[in-house]
DNA sequence: TAATATTTACCGAACGATCAGTATGAAAAT
DNA sequence: ATTTTCATACTGATCGTTCGGTAAATATTA
């Protein structure tokens, strides 16, 4: 290698996340995301040729990755199901700053993203989440079908929350919704099959 | 009055508003505007001197207005709970186009609106739907707060139906909201008192 | 070890295009 | 004739993007 980065690729993509979620795609000026960067807008294109539609694609691909890790494969896990959704509740309360900032997918599921081959991952994450939820109801020991409604209902309540948190301009929505939902999702689970393997 | 109006108003602010609601404020150029509007630029100026920004402020204010109008006011209507929240179902499918559109609430509740006056407007929206919801259950039978812990929570599906709608590319979270919500805002309801009048 | 070449990271300045906004006057109605 | 609507043409600013060149590290020579 030759002379080290400034900002290395996890830190400066964080920082570049921040701005997406904060003013949305087209809010978010080269102006902008080089003063949140601490690079000149040249220096961005040095690290993304591909402009500001590949910041924002890997901005959402490093949050797709981090999501995959920290919220997905945590609902697979193998605790019992309340201690695991539980666990996930902590991590998406951090995530997303106690409902005070906004979601990427939600964000970034617009013009001219919406176009975007990006879309099929918009699209794929969020089915993944409500897969993911469905899966851990099952293991609460909902049939299939009810556990999938129990996973999209929740999915749905919990970008609501978010949405009405920034409308309303109070964390409250979201903070509300996350003590719920446990109960939305599992409570009331005619058998615990999922802690017996 | 001299030469009239090409468009009239009521016409000209739904035509904005359908470029506000694809492409959100950002996004709505002034040549976007300008086409959709069917009028030049500097015509849409002399409609509206306060530029752009008049433009949204307008555009969600009459927004409002119909949404008092069809939704709102039909929520504290004199008919049986479960037909106000029928036909206000109604109002909000076609509204949203069964989920294919977005909400102005929603697009207009980022940077650089929500510095702006119409901040407390959308804040106020959204609490008056939520009152109005809370309303229509405690006309169904329920406790103050039972029934506005069920509005919130309404709201919040509502809001996240038309995300995943969008994020998913599928009218089906919404029009499964739609269908749902009337069991999940006054289902299982104690007494029936709001008929009884 | 010292000098040079190579590689990568960065930045200032400028590009054409488009942004929101405006000045001026023609067209169309009363 | 007067008033209002609308269109052409323009402004300065900002947009995303590109280019020429510098800074800082390693690799390669001598």
């Amino acid at each position: 290698m030759a002379r080290p980065q400034g900002v290395n690729d996890e830190e400066l993509l964080q920082r570049l996340a921040r701005v997406f979620r904060d003013v949305g795609y087209e809010g978010a000026s080269l102006a902008l995301l080089s003063q949140a960067a601490g690079l000149q807008k040249a220096s961005l294109y040095h690290r993304f040729p591909g402009g500001k539609q590949q910041m924002a694609d890997e901005v959402l691909k490093a949050a797709l990755a981090w999501y995959g890790e920290n919220i997905l494969q945590r609902l697979h896990g193998d605790g019992a199901p309340a201690e695991r959704l539980a666990l996930v509740a902590r991590q998406l309360n951090a995530y997303y700053s106690g409902g005070r900032q906004a979601c990427l997918l939600n964000v970034l599921a617009s013009p001219p993203m919406q176009h975007g081959p990006s879309s099929d991952a918009i699209k794929g994450a969020f089915q993944a989440l409500i897969a993911a939820f469905a899966h851990l109801a099952e293991d609460a020991g909902f049939d299939p079908a009810t556990a999938r409604r129990r996973a999209e209902r929740s999915v749905m309540g919990f970008h609501g929350s978010l949405v009405l948190s920034r409308g309303l301009g109070s964390p409250r929505p979201f903070a509300n919704f996350l003590v719920s939902l446990a109960d939305e999702l599992i409570g009331g689970a005619p058998v615990q099959k999922g802690s017996i393997r």
